[in-house]
DNA sequence: GACTCAATACCGACTAGACGGTATGCATTC
DNA sequence: GAATGCATACCGTCTAGTCGGTATTGAGTC
């Protein structure tokens, strides 16, 4: 076997945690769990990891890799107009909702519900994590700020942590109804606001008269 | 000591229980963690309680009892115009972010997060719960729709799932961050978004010009 | 109002099994 | 030949749940 066949125990293992935590949640996963869904031995796992708490830390820092590759890998930022690649966003968000509730719920929004009083070390992945991504997305909408409502009452940064919250917050209903659809209500109300927030009149509130 | 004394000892353990699995999870809090809480004996404990998941069972029921006591006794009900209301609800949610995160996050959106996928009579009770609490509100969501949005696209039901996505996504940033910043942030963003689709002008976006 | 009796509330030592973690050993690679 | 990667058997602890027992209560009886 090559190194990068050896190496791929570990990253099997981290495949698995993301997997089987977004389903289990994290004090409900055994390392068992985690190792035969990886098809890996225990071994196996003790020697990637000095324990479960080290695997939550390595499984938080590698989604937040995995995410970001994958957002800015996303078609939205194509766009010159930072206002469109928000929208865009939101958006891509949207369209992502496909397949099992395990595939696109957040790992850190469950993670840190569950270890946030328990485990310092893991709410502060967490936090450092979802904070990352609310600081890339607040770049684009400070940006549009500047140019559509330069008057603007409220903060770039505060907006990005509200879509993050109504994401995470419809994750709970999805999870609550087994479903995207309460996901997708919410995310045409967030679009609506930002439209509303950036003065954009073609995102109108009320029914055309016909 | 008298049946009410007698009872007092599964009270004390329903209550202990909100706490505890508001701060720890359900999967990490253990029967002896409630029974040390409620300073109650575990024979106590499971003379009460079938299970641990009874108790969570039961633990749900009894958090929407009182959170419905709670909130249909709150002072914005006093109102008879019903979008007062709608807002007067999202500034009493804000009123409220006080003391100890164990003392205002929402015990089914945790329990949910943990439950869906592998306790499914758990993950029914959550979802009972909060739909119930969304029942409420839209009410009057529908009729400050008809009064003040008739030709609105949206549907009332949608805008109080948006309101509790909101605030359980506002909650996984109280925990990840510690305080409820986040929560007051993104309930002034919620509260202004109510104020623009009920197209009540007074709740501008921009900044007054001296 | 004293007495029985059954039901309810409660106690706490105990158990069986699960789970995180270890120890040891071997094969491969550098 | 030393480090790395992995496999397997094993261990100690923790934990949900049990079980036999006691205390309290409330209804019925006289």
């Amino acid at each position: 076997m090559t190194t990068r066949a050896q190496h791929q125990s570990k990253t099997k293992l981290l495949n698995a945690a993301l997997q089987v935590i977004r389903a289990r949640g994290y004090a409900a996963t055994t390392v068992d769990d985690i190792c035969h869904a990886a098809k890996v031995t225990k071994g196996s796992f003790f020697h990637h990891f000095k324990s479960k708490d080290d695997l939550a830390l390595s499984a938080a820092a590698y989604w937040g890799e995995m995410t970001e590759e994958f957002f800015a890998s996303a078609p939205y930022h194509q766009s010159d107009d930072p206002l469109e690649r928000l929208l865009g966003y939101v958006d891509f968000r949207a369209e992502i909702l496909q397949g099992e509730l395990t595939d696109y719920t957040c790992l850190l929004g469950t993670l840190v519900q569950e270890t946030y009083a328990t485990h310092p070390d893991i709410r502060a992945a967490c936090d450092k994590g979802m904070s990352t991504h609310i600081a890339i997305i607040t770049r684009d909408i400070e940006a549009a700020r500047l140019l559509y409502a330069p008057d603007a009452m409220w903060s770039a940064e505060s907006v990005g942590y509200f879509i993050q919250s109504v994401l995470q917050g419809a994750f709970i209903f999805a999870k609550a109804k087994q479903g995207p659809e309460v996901v997708h209500e919410s995310l045409a109300h967030l679009r609506r606001y930002l439209g509303l927030i950036f003065n954009q009149p073609q995102n109108s509130t009320r029914k055309e008269k016909p």
